[in-house]
DNA sequence: ACAGGATCCTGGGGGC
DNA sequence: TGCCCCCAGGATCCTG
């Protein structure tokens, strides 16, 4: 669900309210999340202090005073607010942590895709990141780096956008938006890519996720930020969500096709594909 | 190496 | 009102 400006609206909410709070004790629901919280985990932060607030790609990180980091996935429908502990329970919260001052941390999730889990340290977090290979930040894509990633695979441009491991918190929403943003088809390939084509996806990429994290993300169905407020970017989406609307940059009609196991979006007539490549049938609806 | 499908979940919307 | 089917901001595993 959430991707990078949802998640990043989420920790900017947050950071005023948790930053040197104290977590008095943490609990969770029966149901488990995607990952499992080990119980001895409780115990390492309880009466810890909150240090710092931070993303990278999807992922939430909650820095402690003994090094502890508090890893936080938001999956496709997970919401993080801290509220106080009068508030009355609300359905799906799955874990809730316990600060000073009467508040709550809630993690509430109704498809619990999202995860919690805990590391030792800062080294170790990183550890993990580069085990998974975690990408680039994308406002940081070296830009030779990235002409390399894109020249070296047959893999269409829209799966590209979607692997972590190239690029980090890139979703199914910012991915269609900024292939449009670059006037580039999604099913081309990276290997097809001129080095300026490939630096305009770059930028494109950038441009989106900024215009988005302006707008607080985007509210489609269940993203809320951490402090309860929607997000705003959904009104200026170019081509998620348009099948079968007008193009606002030169008419044609939005169109939908199933790449890289999603929904994709595009302009047929702003994204054209290369003369040779082989054509995808829209999907009406 | 890559594409596609299935899987983990719950809920909303449309059609009948 | 109910039922059935499809759809959904993610990630991972398996097959061909």
């Amino acid at each position: 669900m959430p991707e990078l400006p949802e998640v990043e609206t989420v920790v900017r909410d947050l950071r005023p309210h948790l930053l040197g709070s104290i977590i008095e004790t943490v609990q969770f629901s029966n149901k488990r999340l995607r990952k499992p919280w080990n119980r001895s985990w409780t115990k390492q932060i309880s009466g810890q202090k909150v240090t710092k607030l931070d993303r990278r790609g999807k992922w939430i990180l909650i820095s402690l005073q003994n090094d502890n980091q508090v890893v936080i996935h938001l999956g496709m429908t997970g919401q993080l607010q801290v509220m106080p502990v009068s508030q009355p329970h609300e359905d799906h919260v799955h874990m809730v942590m316990d600060l000073n001052a009467d508040r709550q941390l809630r993690f509430r999730d109704i498809r619990r895709f999202g995860s919690v889990v805990l590391y030792a340290s800062q080294s170790e977090l990183k550890q993990f990141f580069t085990q998974c290979g975690l990408g680039p930040e994308p406002f940081h894509i070296d830009r030779d780096r990235w002409f390399h990633r894109l020249s070296t695979t047959s893999r269409n441009l829209k799966s590209i956008l979607l692997d972590q491991k190239i690029v980090a918190g890139v979703g199914n929403i910012y991915a269609d938006e900024s292939l449009f943003q670059a006037k580039l088809h999604p099913a081309i390939s990276g290997n097809q890519l001129q080095k300026k084509s490939a630096d305009q996806l770059r930028k494109a990429v950038a441009l989106v996720l900024e215009r988005a994290i302006n707008q607080r993300g985007s509210s489609i169905r269940n993203y809320i930020g951490g402090s309860g407020l929607k997000g705003r970017f959904q009104d200026e989406f170019n081509v998620y969500g348009r099948t079968g609307q007008s193009c606002f940059r030169c008419g044609s009609t939005i169109a939908r096709i199933q790449l890289a196991g999603r929904s994709t979006h595009f302009c047929p007539g702003c994204q054209k594909l290369p003369i040779g490549s082989s054509d995808h049938n829209p999907v009406t609806g």
